[in-house]
DNA sequence: AGTGGCACCTGTGTGC
DNA sequence: TGCACACAGGTGCCAC
């Protein structure tokens, strides 16, 4: 489901509920989910939240007894609900907040993750965040920075800007569509493109991730922010899910091939 | 070190 | 109708 613009709409949508609410119980399911859920997450109770931010496609909600971080995988999504709302298939973790409102994780495929770090130490040097790529949107990522780390990097462009090492937040709709914006073959060897290609993905990357954001992120099949709207971004996508349909800037059709796995969609006159 | 392949898991749509 | 298979927005591990 969600890539970076999805995931920083559903934390704008729980923040305003969690910022500085107290933890009154934790809910934690018994599927694991990427990995099981700690345990140590029912000790919450009592705790105060004392913020909330992103890093990469995980939430980070801090408090005075650790920090939670969360990952939606591929289906997970939060929804905002009254407390002793019944679970249903697929919830499996609550905050429940004093004053009624509970924060709740759904997550079909369970590829998703929730885990927490110990007061005291530094949740950025946890071992699912220590060895992330720069932020789109932080002043460091920028061609040049994106030349100098494509060097020697013989796998297609398309891949590379998925490496979460490389940069984070681009997904495989997005990196679709940051490609097709920058006149560039999903198919080109990363280390072949030219610095001023680089730039124009660069900047690409950060003006489509953003304008996403905007829209309230993408709506493929079930994402919604934590307050149920869909995200419209889906009515911007040039070429992602429209194989067969004609470029809308030069009409030829558009192209669905397989890289790494993934579905990569592309105009064949447009992108060289 | 870099890379391709696969695993994790459930649901949905397609074609026979 | 039933079944098999492909595919889905992410990430990490493994063998080469």
């Amino acid at each position: 489901m969600p890539e970076l613009p999805e995931v920083e709409v559903t934390m704008r949508g729980i923040a305003p509920v969690l910022d500085g609410a107290v933890i009154e119980d934790v809910y934690v399911g018994d599927k694991p989910l990427r990995e099981p859920m700690p345990r140590e997450l029912l000790g919450l109770k009592g705790a105060r939240v004392q913020g909330l931010s992103r890093r990469a496609k995980y939430i980070l909600v801090s408090t005075d007894r650790g920090t939670i971080i969360m990952h939606l995988g591929m289906t997970g999504h939060l929804k905002v609900v009254k407390t002793g709302t019944p679970r249903v298939l697929h919830d499996h973790f609550d905050i429940c907040l004093e004053g009624g409102t509970t924060v709740r994780l759904n997550d079909i495929r369970r590829f998703g993750l929730v885990t927490l770090v110990p007061p005291g130490e530094d949740p950025l040097k946890d071992r699912h965040l220590i060895d992330l790529g720069p932020e789109p949107f932080d002043p460091s990522f920028d061609g040049k920075y994106l030349k100098e780390r494509l060097k020697g990097k013989k796998i297609a462009i398309k891949q590379a800007l998925m490496d979460s090492k490389v940069v984070v937040g681009v997904g495989n709709i997005y990196a679709s569509e940051v490609l097709f914006l920058s006149g560039i073959s999903p198919k080109k060897q990363a280390s072949r493109l030219t610095l001023a290609q680089c730039e124009k993905v660069a900047e690409n990357i950060v003006k489509v991730l953003r304008a996403s954001i905007e829209s309230g992120g993408t709506t493929i099949r079930d994402f919604s922010g934590a307050d149920g709207k869909l995200g419209y971004f889906v009515q911007s996508l040039n070429v992602y899910g429209h194989a067969g349909e004609p470029c809308k800037v030069c009409g030829t059709k558009i192209k669905s091939i397989v890289q790494g796995q993934r579905s990569t969609f592309y105009c064949p006159h447009c992108q060289k």
